[in-house]
DNA sequence: CATGAATGAGACTTCATTCAT
DNA sequence: TATGAATGAAGTCTCATTCAT
């Protein structure tokens, strides 16, 4: 259908503009590079976006809302406080194994920079650590999780914890082999729930 | 010392530095915002400093080699594990307090913006995180943490928890009063050593 | 007639030109703007134009055309030059009267733009001002007006008073009511052949 | 004096704005033009000026604000109206005279570009035919002047007739010698107060 | 040391025009 | 005829850095 074509191209320039954000940082990048790395006119990105920023933004607003959206739908779910976290954890460990680039963009250019771009996101932003405090303080009242530890400050430092992770393998300071990316999942969730103390 | 004192007016270009780019990030000041708020003219900045970028460099590796020196120092105290890692969040955190502006600047600007300036500066971060590894591991070869969580992984975990904290304070998502500092540094030690689950 | 008819799409791009010209000015007029007045595909102007330009040549040779048969015309006709004057200046007013946005677009964007796009018409133009200089000259040689003011002179006056008459029209300076119309070709031609002394 | 060089600088730039105005028109300019014709660096322009637009501005204000003093001063003589109509004619003539290139300037891209930049000025512009009206209705309380032509209406005649004029020096239409400038003072004078008609 | 004028490369954004369908 | 996506040249403005005084 012709009438998939535009769609096609604004796709071909968001994915183009993944790997050059995260190649060169968005300050860096011009927008003739993700022109030239989506193979079209320099124009056509302007025809598709307002402004180089609002190519970031998008990117930004697709993937962060499929995570409001896992922690949403963990939230409901019957699942212990433990595999809720686990969920939340693995959602964003696998965005990262699955779309590097994507993830190192998010992460570098929005919620770690949230005095530029991130200021625009901060209440999305906000809504994630939100959703996170809320599995913590229920599974506080279910008697689950100690009740002195304030679950927004817990929730800060699993997200925290997490995104380190991920910095950490975004600039190669931590191995991030597919077996790493699995067990991360796992010894997140046992480093914030049940501590490094040996028991 | 081998160090000359910096001048007075140095040190006023310095402090400047940081109000601005705590105020409107390193990207948005312009030199002549640096030296208006030092009340200093244009020209002398570059009289002090070879580069915008040099400026912010040099509140880094100030302040940054301070937090090495605490943990090299905590390291070789017979201080428990546990203790060491609090002497480590005590310092960050009491950093924030005393400087918060200047906190704000060398997280959002350097340690969080790995992809620019953090990439200089990308081995002297790391040596705060093998630093903390290293207290981990002692922990464990001592016996008191446990072994089947990575000392690194944990490092990444500590620190990643409390700067997310700082950036909660910095960006107001959560409370940051002189209480909530005081208590930050033991929930922090007590969330990754003793978990958040019930006992 | 040699001429084909425009067709219906031609006179529906021509008409929103003049709305869109009128309201923003031919410079700060995009090509998608009249394409959006006309309620028409983007391309179809290129379709019926060669150039935006050529758009507003179109208009301005239409109706300038009119106004140089209309002197023409009154040229040879039996009147007295004051009449003729009546006459010219008549039509210049009426012109407005029933498309003022014609004629603010014509005035404001070609007659009086002599170095942008007036200089193409600068001819046409001129050709108007030369027939109302041969009717005051005409008027001399009958010993109608007065010998001691240049005939080009007195064109270039009488014109311009009544140029500057719509232009007050047109940015709100003078008042312009219907009964204003009527008045001021009996007015302008007062002017430039009683003058303003009291006798 | 070293302090009165940015003042030099800066006319020098506005000389070689009005230079290339002049030759290209406002809109065909490119900043770098005057940067060149000014035979100083690009960024020199935006160090004196905040845009293109203000370097216009300020050209037609300094200028215009020159000829509503003239009209003022003229309104309080004890000069007759005819005089004093004689006086704004001249000032006008000769500003021309003196610098052409300026006149050229005002006239083409403001005072008759009303849609565009005039618009910023229509007051300021406004406010010399207001003048130019109390001139002749002053005229027609003494006595001097008919009351059957409406003051406003009489200034915009008058002003439209002197604008025309030099619109056609400007544009080659009209001869503009030294001669003709002086006769041009007295003749639109005429023109306007006598008429064109024989006696 | 101190000043701030001068330099000029760089990058975003606009938009007239073209062209494939 | 009609559509609107695609092209890319052009030009404004910014601002780090240099330099003469």
């Amino acid at each position: 259908m012709a009438r998939e074509a535009p769609t096609e191209r604004r796709r071909q320039i968001l994915d183009a503009a993944v790997k050059v954000f995260a190649r060169q940082g968005f300050h860096s990048t011009r927008v003739a590079d993700i022109a030239d790395e989506a193979d079209v006119a320099y124009g056509l990105v302007y025809h598709y976006f307002a402004s180089k920023e609002n190519v970031l933004n998008e990117l930004f607003v697709q993937r962060w809302s499929l995570l409001l959206e896992a922690i949403a739908e963990t939230e409901q779910s019957e699942a212990t406080p433990q595999e809720k976290l686990g969920v939340v954890a693995g959602f964003i460990i696998d965005s990262y194994r699955y779309d590097p680039d994507l993830m190192k963009v998010i992460i570098v250019e929005v919620t770690r920079a949230a005095n530029s771009f991130g200021r625009t996101h901060l209440e999305q932003i906000n809504a994630a650590y939100l959703g996170i405090a809320r599995i913590v303080s229920d599974g506080q009242a279910a008697g689950v999780f100690r009740r002195d530890i304030d679950s927004s400050f817990a929730s800060m430092s699993f997200y925290g914890a997490i995104e380190q992770l991920l910095s950490g393998w975004i600039f190669g300071l931590i191995p991030g082999s597919d077996r790493d990316f699995d067990e991360a999942r796992e010894l997140v969730v046992k480093t914030i729930c049940e501590g490094l103390n040996q028991r």
